[in-house]
DNA sequence: GTAGCCTTGAAA
DNA sequence: TTTCAAGGCTAC
């Protein structure tokens, strides 16, 4: 088809009739339905309809109803272009690291060489599966009331109550295959503006990168099952008359969990193209905010505000966990269950959920990595998707990367939190050194004692850190002895 | 809030 | 340097 401009320019507006201006958010449109349009989006604008939601849009009515008008703007393909996505990402990405600049990380990162833990190392190695004795023996604090939730639906179909009138169902019957029509787990059904990208019109293309993440995702299911498995054998083992306390129970999910996130982590694109020494930097540093996204992302999936559903499927009364626990540990279910609110509220799905994960695990500030360059690269590659999948998605929401980013510190104060607490657990001897999130605890206090201390000698004898790397390490292996007696 | 005109900046 | 789409500005 030939079409001079002129041509096109003598083209009516698909939205209200009007004269054509040019090209604008992806089709020919006059200039007062371009800057209707870019209104609505910058400003994050909401219309409702006083009508049937079918009013009909022409160059005199248009200014009659927004709502109609914005829907017919969709439903004609008007989208965020490449370079409308480019600016706005760039004006998105400089707001986000002007706000995630003060809340640097609240640990040290882990950086030289230092002692590996064994099993961890075991865990990385591709020598098949480590011979990793865990055992319970967490003290009885919660005496919280567990009760059967059954297994994982295979199919959700949950009315949110914070957003009533909104369900939420899942469109493939198995919400983990990972394939891009089955990949947010849910569809949401909503009267104004389209929530998810299944029911907007414009049903953009999903970046390769984010679906790649996507496919990581391990099957929760799977990952349930085998955990439960575990469970039973080691009831088993104990004999029927000496049934594990709840936190006993609760402190073998975490610890089981935490295997399953190792797990995840070594099969994920990009993390199994670093050396073994790098990857265990890499969870040294983040397992905790791993962890604690685990267990809010299964929170947002719940949807139920007064109990906690648990990795094996079972619900715990919040209530009970909160007035049965102390105080430290009421704290941290309070402020997880209000992260994975703030979560639900965004209506985060799977895709962005498996973005933010690749955000905590390649983190940039863990210094002195064999291939620095990658775990950097992999963090602006994933920010860059991320941005790119919530502004041509959620066109509506335009504040909703810097909104999902944002938790992130959230995260890290959190988990920061909770070790704090677990170590003070273990201080106090309720809980055994012979489980995982003992281990990695020492391991992260440890390269914080290393760090320090690395620190130090970089000052005295006057050189960066870069450049003395390879005197440090010949430190590293003189304070080996050193930490690991420490810890 | 709308819409027409102007400025900016990326891409060719 | 030119083109063109996005965003800014401002009278209405």
């Amino acid at each position: 088809m030939e079409f001079t401009t002129e041509e096109d320019l003598e083209e009516l507006c698909p939205v209200c009739g009007d004269k054509v201006s040019g090209y604008h958010y992806g089709l020919l449109t006059c200039e007062s339905c371009k800057g209707f349009f870019k209104r609505t989006v910058q400003n994050n604008k909401s219309y409702t309809c006083n009508q049937n939601q079918d009013c009909g849009i022409d160059k005199t009515q248009r200014k009659r109803c927004p709502y109609c008008r914005f829907q017919k703007c969709l439903s004609v393909g008007m989208r965020l272009e490449d370079r409308a996505l480019k600016q706005q990402k760039r004006a998105l990405i400089r707001a986000s690291a002007f706000k995630l600049e003060p809340n640097t990380p609240l640990m040290h990162s882990n950086q030289a060489e230092y002692p590996f833990p064994s099993s961890m190392t075991g865990l990385l190695t591709p020598l098949g599966p480590p011979d990793y004795d865990c055992t319970p023996a967490c003290p009885p604090s919660l005496g919280v009331t567990l009760h059967s939730y059954g297994s994982f639906p295979a199919q959700y179909q949950y009315t949110t109550p914070t957003m009533p009138g909104r369900s939420i169902k899942a469109e493939h019957p198995d919400p983990y295959s990972g394939s891009p029509d089955s990949s947010l787990g849910y569809s949401y059904t909503e009267g104004c503006i389209p929530a998810s990208p299944q029911t907007s019109p414009l049903n953009p293309a999903v970046p390769s990168l984010v679906l790649e993440l996507l496919s990581c995702e391990p099957d929760e299911e799977q990952v349930r099952a085998k955990i439960c498995t575990y469970l039973q054998q080691e009831q088993s083992g104990r004999g029927k008359l000496d049934k594990p306390r709840p936190s006993n129970l609760l402190c073998v999910m975490a610890d089981q969990t935490l295997f399953s996130i190792v797990e995840w982590a070594r099969s994920c694109i990009f993390f199994k193209e670093l050396k073994v020494e790098d990857q265990m930097q890499l969870l040294h540093n983040c397992w905790s905010e791993l962890l604690l996204l685990d267990h809010v992302f299964r929170q947002v999936h719940h949807g139920r505000d007064n109990t906690l559903l648990l990795i094996t499927g079972q619900e715990v009364d919040l209530a009970g966990v909160i007035s049965d626990s102390g105080l430290n540990l009421s704290s941290l279910v309070q402020r997880g269950k209000e992260l994975a609110r703030r979560l639900q509220m965004l209506q985060i799905d799977r895709r962005e959920m498996a973005c933010l994960k690749f955000l905590v695990l390649f983190n940039p500030n863990v210094k002195l990595l064999e291939n620095q360059a990658l775990v950097e690269s992999v963090q602006e590659q994933v920010n860059s998707a991320l941005l790119e999948y919530t502004l041509s998605s959620y066109p509506q929401h335009v504040d909703r990367f810097s909104q999902l980013v944002l938790r992130l510190p959230e995260v890290r104060a959190l988990s920061a939190q909770a070790e704090e607490y677990l170590s003070s657990k273990h201080l106090s001897g309720d809980v055994p050194c012979n489980n995982l999130l003992i281990e990695m605890l020492h391991a992260k206090r440890a390269t914080t004692i290393f760090l320090d201390f690395i620190t130090i000698v970089s000052d005295v004898i006057g050189a960066s850190c870069v450049a003395s790397r390879h005197v440090l390490s010949l430190v590293a292996m003189e304070t080996e002895f050193i930490i690991m007696s420490l810890c």
